[in-house]
DNA sequence: CTTACTGTATATATCTTTATACACAGTATA
DNA sequence: TATACTGTGTATAAAGATATATACAGTAAG
């Protein structure tokens, strides 16, 4: 099973915490079926180049809040996750990231006009990517 | 002299790097003058609650980069930006905030539509706030 | 020189990440 | 059913980054 997480080096976000807040989102947005098992701590923290004790945390910490079952020995496996639930977390997750980049063009004294032609430049390129382009 | 920092208890990011960010943005933008004198260290910690190591440690890093001067006994002072860096930083800042948060929506599945709608909604919000609404 | 303000240095506690060694569960094989 | 092997998660200790309190040192003004 593979599990798509992307690691920012640059961020000051700490590891364990990206690792945590991508593996939740896949889970709780149903990209992660109910009772799959999941990478091993070793598996996953080789294909991340980290440590397994840095997994095993994520693992633990995600246990704790119900999104996961695990059982020594045996392996770590995705728990149900109710549709309510689901919604609440996708629009809120989208709707804070959209807040928070357009504070930082308040900030910045951004424009209206100008950060919503930023806007859809960037929404065109990420939703329609031309071939040699990101 | 008021310095306007916006600390998210809750975010990851540490301390002295939403500081340091903040105020960095601050200088470059233009929005703190070449040659103001900042609060001291005492000063600007007992504002954010938050130590005055911390505080230290961020005039210490922009000092290092160039945007500050410090003097011990006397205060510290925001040094002159160049017109080019300004412009870079200011459209590199936006850009990448956006590009996060359109890559938060596409990870959730998000269509081009819903997201475009979602944006220019809270654009609205936050460019015309209604009184009793944020 | 005293006083009250600056920044600075040292020691301490907590958080993040890691390396290493250990304990439990399944499976093949005798 | 033993036994050995390979997989799983678990526990302990140590290093680095982050945040703090406290004591130290330079500067300016009375």
């Amino acid at each position: 099973m593979w599990i798509p997480i992307q690691i920012d080096e640059n961020s000051a976000e700490p590891l364990y915490h990206q690792i945590k807040t991508q593996l939740r989102s896949l889970i709780i947005n149903g990209q992660i079926e109910e009772n799959t098992l999941l990478p091993s701590i070793r598996e996953f923290a080789s294909g991340l180049n980290c440590s397994v004790i840095t997994v095993r945390r994520v693992y633990q910490d995600l246990e704790g809040e119900g999104l996961l079952r695990t059982k020594q020995g045996t392996g770590t496996f995705v728990a149900k996750v109710g549709d309510s639930k689901r919604e609440t977390f996708k629009r809120e997750s989208v709707e804070d990231a959209l807040g928070k980049a357009i504070d930082a063009g308040i900030s910045v004294q951004c424009s209206e006009e100008e950060i919503k032609r930023l806007f859809l430049d960037i929404v065109a390129r990420k939703y329609h990517p031309k071939i040699g382009k990101e």
